[in-house]
DNA sequence: GGCTAAGTTGACGTAAACGTCAACTACCTT
DNA sequence: AAGGTAGTTGACGTTTACGTCAACTTAGCC
C-alpha cells in the first residue's frame, strides 16, 4: 500500500521513515500522542502527525515517558485564547524548562568527567610506551 | 541499626540519603552495580558505595538503563595499567561521549523551543489584557 | 473478480525496574 | 533472656513500552 499525494503517508512508510516499528506508532496512537486522520480503516499520516512524531522520538531520547511526553505535546496544542489554559501552559512549560535544566547539569558533569577519564588514559598509555622506549 | 563510624552507613540510612528505597539499592546490587562490604551478614555503605550510587543516580536522571550504568561505572575502576583494558576503555569512553553530545543537542532544541512556547503564551496575554484596557 | 500484499484489531508475551509481602535472622536494649 | 527493630533472602506482583502471533478486512492489480 502506497499514498498518491506527497506528504502523505501510510504507516510502514512512516515506520521506515522514522526507524521505529508500525506497532510501536500504533502503541503511541493508543495512547493517544498521534491521531491520523483516516481512508476507510486505513491511517493516513501528514505533515502534523510526522512532526508529532519526531516531538516523541526525541523525547524518549531524553529519557522521559511517554505519559510526559504527552503533556509536552499538549503545550503545543493548547488554545492561546483561553486565559486560564494560558496559566496552566505557562506552569507546565516553566516546570519542565527547570527539569530540562538540572538534566543539562547532569549532562554537563557527565561529559566532563568522561573526558578527563579518557585524559587520564591517554596518559597512561603515554607513560607506558616511554617506558617500554626506555627498556 | 546504626552504625558507629562515621561514613559508614546502613542501608536505610543510605537510602534516606539518597532518596531512594532500600529495596532498590538491593535491586541494584543484585545487578552488579554495588559491593558493599558486609559485617556479618549486614550491608555496610562506605565513601566508595555512596559515590557510586550517585553516578547511578544521576545515569538515571539521564535516561540510562542499569545496564549502561554498570558499564559505564566500570569505566572508573578499570585496571589503567592494562594496555588494552584502556583501549577498550577509550572506545567505551569516546562512543558514550558521542551519545551525551547527540542527548545535549536534542536538549538544547527542546529548551529553545519551550521557551519560545512560553514567549508566545506571555504575549498572548498581553494581547487579551491589552483588549481588556480598551474596551 | 479473485489473488496477494498491506493494514487492522485484539490477545498474549516480555524485559526492565522496582514494590510488596512473607518468613527468617541478627542486634541491641532493658 | 526476651522482645522489638532492622536487615536479609526469596517469591510474586506491577507498570511501561513495546514484540509477536492470530484472525480478519481492505486495497490495488491483472
Amino acid at each position: 500500500m502506497t499514498s498518491v499525494m506527497s506528504d502523505m503517508l501510510t504507516i510502514t512508510e512512516l515506520a521506515r521513515e522514522t526507524g521505529i516499528t508500525a506497532r510501536a506508532i500504533r502503541f503511541y496512537e493508543s495512547k493517544g500522542l498521534l491521531t491520523p486522520r483516516r481512508a476507510g480503516t486505513t491511517r493516513i499520516y501528514t505533515h502534523r502527525e510526522r512532526g508529532r512524531l519526531q516531538l516523541i522520538l526525541r523525547g524518549k531520547r531524553l529519557g522521559f515517558s511517554l505519559t510526559d511526553i504527552g503533556e509536552y505535546l499538549d503545550l503545543y496544542d493548547a488554545d492561546p485564547t483561553q486565559h486560564d489554559q494560558i496559566l496552566l501552559l505557562l506552569d507546565k512549560v516553566n516546570s519542565r524548562i527547570e527539569e530540562l535544566k538540572s538534566q543539562k547539569v547532569d549532562l554537563d558533569d557527565t561529559l566532563k568527567e568522561l573526558t578527563s577519564v579518557r585524559e587520564q588514559a591517554l596518559a597512561a598509555m603515554q607513560e607506558a610506551s616511554a617506558q617500554a622506549i626506555r627498556a
